[in-house]
DNA sequence: TGGGCGATGTGATATTGTAACTTCGGCACT
DNA sequence: AGTGCCGAAGTTACAATATCACATCGCCCA
């Protein structure tokens, strides 16, 4: 799963939602436990999860109906706080395996079977910022994805 | 208007519909009326339009209703076709300027005005590919766009 | 005790995108 | 001319995604 050497705060289940509720923590915010459901949902897909399938699935986690726009308030605050990234070309969202590092990521989402690999290469978002930057355009976003076929499904 | 010494096949208003309409007439697909009102809708905007835009613009033309399920069947071909390309971070279209020449195109949009700048990179481009690749995924589209602010509005 | 405030609940609605089926119009063949 | 085919476009319905406005709850604290 390690990309490119790069081997820094990789996380998984338990010790993910907690690096995410200390960032979160870290920012001001609240770690309640409408959010914790939400990230752990989230975390839980194996593809990236649109707003309506997470708010299903923590409805069923906790035996009662969540609606879908708490559900994006909780994921805009992630995606904002750095805990979450939303897909663009899918309309849904993956949890950040390493919420405490800044990176712009991109995404291999397969068109077959709908999951989606996250790499990390900061020599190529970087010259991504740089050409926008040379256009005298300020990067806030980049949004670097690749529709394809993976590997498992060639 | 032109990028990194990239001067080919650059058109603008009836040259660039007559490109278009080549492009796909050359690919076996009829170049009717309706579909070509909905180009010159799409190429007289000066920033991506929704579909749901087109479909008012190309009704106010023609004086008739146009249902926007006919404009994303046209969308769909004409993205298929290169005449088009979708920005997927703003669920809208914008026309391609040089429908003859395939790209993996870069779109700078701006959270202000909205408005979107078309460069191209081909080694960055190609460099997204190569990651891809090299991460055992079959690129068939990449999605490079990038949000932040244009420098009109800086 | 009650006022402020952030988080969440609730209902409505807007926007974006698809599906299924019908109708129209040209074209080839008879 | 009549007939059948086929792609384009029309029409209706619906699904999926996203936002808005306002009510409520719990908590801190003045």
């Amino acid at each position: 799963m390690l990309m490119g050497g790069h081997d820094h705060h990789l996380h998984r289940g338990d010790a993910l939602r907690e690096a995410a509720r200390e960032r979160l923590t870290g920012k001001g915010e609240q770690w309640t436990a409408m959010r914790e459901s939400v990230f752990a949902s989230l975390a839980g897909f194996d593809r990236p999860a649109s707003a309506y399938d997470i708010a299903e699935a923590v409805s069923t986690a906790l035996g009662r109906r969540i609606a879908a726009n708490s559900v994006y308030r909780i994921l805009d605050l992630f995606v904002a706080s750095n805990l979450a990234i939303r897909v663009e070309s899918a309309n849904a969202y993956v949890a950040n395996q390493h919420p405490g590092c800044l990176h712009d990521c991109i995404f291999l989402i397969c068109d077959t079977c709908g999951q989606a690999k996250h790499i990390d290469d900061d020599a190529l978002s970087g010259g991504v910022r740089e050409a926008a930057s040379k256009a005298g355009f300020e990067a806030s976003r980049p949004v670097i994805e690749v529709r394809g076929r993976c590997g498992d499904c060639a």
